[in-house]
RNA sequence: GGUUCCUUCGUCUAACGGUUAGGACGGGAGAUUCUCAGUCUCUAAAUAGGGGUUCGAUUCCCCUAGGAACUACCA
């Protein structure tokens, strides 16, 4: 049997990092078993959808290098992909399950459904709930409903005896008495556009869709789902319920964790090879011992049987660390690529050759690209360091730091136009450091300060070779002077 | 409140019922280099609690505790 997933999100907000992970697992679960990978934009929730997010989903996917087999731009034997394009289909089946006897029209208000809502809670009864007060009504007062205009809701009939049991991978069988699935769910609502239920179900019975992996959040419409599926009369497909991402308070992941949108991610610099390594790796491990995993890596080894169970906790820190690993695996060239639009937004011009250089020079030092921009704004702002103490090291003092600037300089400069290598001009540094019994950092320091304008920089000759000869020697004549002013 | 699910270092996780419970991030210490990073070495740190089953339980079963999700004409 072929294996089917897909990949269903609701263009209702950014793709964000609980969403794209639920994407993942669908794509590296289709790849890895020879199977198709389908998206589906489930844009029935007309309220709230944007464009916005839908050109978002269709970003970030193609950022992360994810494509689709099936979907939505590319077509595919099972179209449209887009649910309000599909609206006949679901009025159809809606109806189908009314002309049987499975589902029914319900004309209450939304008011009288608050109404409802509101006595049960104030009763604290503990039935919560729709009173499914429109399933048995007579012919006579539907009629009296229709005459008054009134557009019904579709809703199912949910058994009110038995239980239902549908069979999770990795959940193992998960039973709900039918009395506690919810009571009788709208199907189609008046406006003629299906819930998520109905759609959803659907949907992945029409495109032949073999296994859903969705998140633990929806184990509750599980039962749901499978009456539906009876309903119909259709075979269920296989259920796999992922572990949801969290925030540091066991929370469900949400902004006030800080950045879920892998929009904020990508704008601060994160790498599409991070987020798919780090956010694959919360729930999924290969063996325990290897964490480092590009995407063609993961297409050829993700196995579902290697999907944890509990709900995991989404490690900023650990992120940064993966994306300062594959900042350093890229090559000096490929990095001035990717750090050219965060200079150029920060105001800072360098061609080509001078982005080639820092970033061999940052790329160390940087856990996001976003970081580019305060490791090298020496070279495109001056502003000099006001404060005489912060020339001065450790173990050294002002009237030392003063003459190590001078006569450091004076070799510095001199060995730098004479070409000289830099392990010599270390050398004699160091050898002035010794004479003025100062320790080498008490030399460094205060060039470091004068050329970089600042106690930490990038290394000392890389900054001289971006900055450039005369500029140097401004500023380090600006520094002595500075230093002798009393 | 009701329903369902979950539980190994702080965090992500590994361990066919038999290991000194392993790895990674983060933390701590040290080495290296001009600062900061990076790199290398070392180190502290866990089976939620209680009962069973078993020669033997992280692993199987039960209870307790804690946590989470769901409870819409949202998905």
């Amino acid at each position: 049997m072929e294996f089917r997933v897909r990949y269903a999100p609701s263009p209702t907000g950014f793709q964000h990092i609980g969403g794209v992970r639920t994407a993942l697992f669908n794509y590296f679960a289709a790849k890895s078993n020879g199977g198709s990978f389908i998206l589906r934009v489930e844009d029935t929730d007309r309220e709230r959808y944007s464009t916005a997010y839908l050109d978002d989903l269709y970003q970030t996917l193609t950022w992360l290098g994810i494509s689709w087999d099936e979907g939505p731009i590319k077509g595919g034997p099972c179209g449209p992909y887009i649910q309000s394009e599909r609206l006949e289909i679901y009025q159809k089946y809606a109806k189908q399950l009314v002309d049987e006897g499975k589902a029914y029209y319900c004309y209450c208000s939304p008011e009288r459904l608050e109404e409802v809502r509101k006595k049960q809670e104030e009763s604290k009864s503990e039935y919560q709930g729709y009173d499914r007060h429109c399933r048995s009504l007579t012919e006579e007062e539907r009629a009296e409903y229709e005459r008054q205009g009134i557009k019904p809701v579709i809703r199912l009939k949910v058994p009110t005896e038995g239980k239902t049991t549908f069979h999770d991978i990795i959940m193992g069988d998960i039973t709900r008495k039918n009395k506690d699935v919810s009571p009788d769910p709208v199907l189609l609502k008046s406006d003629g556009y299906p819930t998520y239920h109905l759609a959803n179900v659907v949907d992945d019975h029409l495109m032949g869709i073999t296994h859903i992996m969705r998140a633990q959040e929806w184990i509750p419409s599980g039962p749901l789902h499978i009456l539906l599926y009876q309903a119909f009369g259709w075979e269920p497909p296989v259920y796999c319920h992922l572990p949801m991402v969290m925030g540091k308070d066991g929370k469900k992941l949400s902004k006030r964790h800080g950045s879920t949108s892998v929009k904020d991610f990508r704008d601060k610099g994160y790498l599409p090879e991070t987020i798919i390594n780090y956010v694959t790796l919360v729930g999924w491990a290969l063996d325990g011992e290897r964490e480092i995993f590009s995407k063609e890596d993961l297409e050829k080894c993700f196995k579902i049987e290697n999907i944890h169970k509990a709900p995991g906790v989404f490690d900023y820190k650990k992120l940064d660390w993966f994306n300062g690993y594959y900042i350093r695996q890229k090559s000096d060239e490929e990095l001035a690529q990717l750090i050219k639009p965060y200079l150029e937004s920060a105001g800072f011009k360098a061609d080509e050759e001078k982005l080639i250089s820092l970033a061999h020079a940052a790329k160390e030092r940087m856990k996001t690209l976003s970081d580019i921009v305060s490791l090298s704004s020496f070279l495109f702002e001056d502003v000099p360091v006001a404060d005489k103490s912060l020339y001065v090291a450790k173990g050294s003092d002002d009237e030392k730091t003063l003459s190590a600037l001078k006569r450091g300089s004076e070799i510095f400069i001199s060995s730098l136009e004479r070409g000289e290598a830099e392990e010599k001009i270390e050398e004699a540094l160091l050898e002035l450091s010794k004479e003025l019994e100062i320790k080498v950092n008490g030399v460094f320091q205060p060039l470091r300060v004068a050329i970089t304008n600042s106690q930490i920089s990038l290394p000392l000759f890389d900054s001289v070779r971006l900055l450039g000869m005369d500029e140097t020697k401004r500023r380090i004549k600006r520094a002595i002077s500075f230093l002798e002013e009393k």
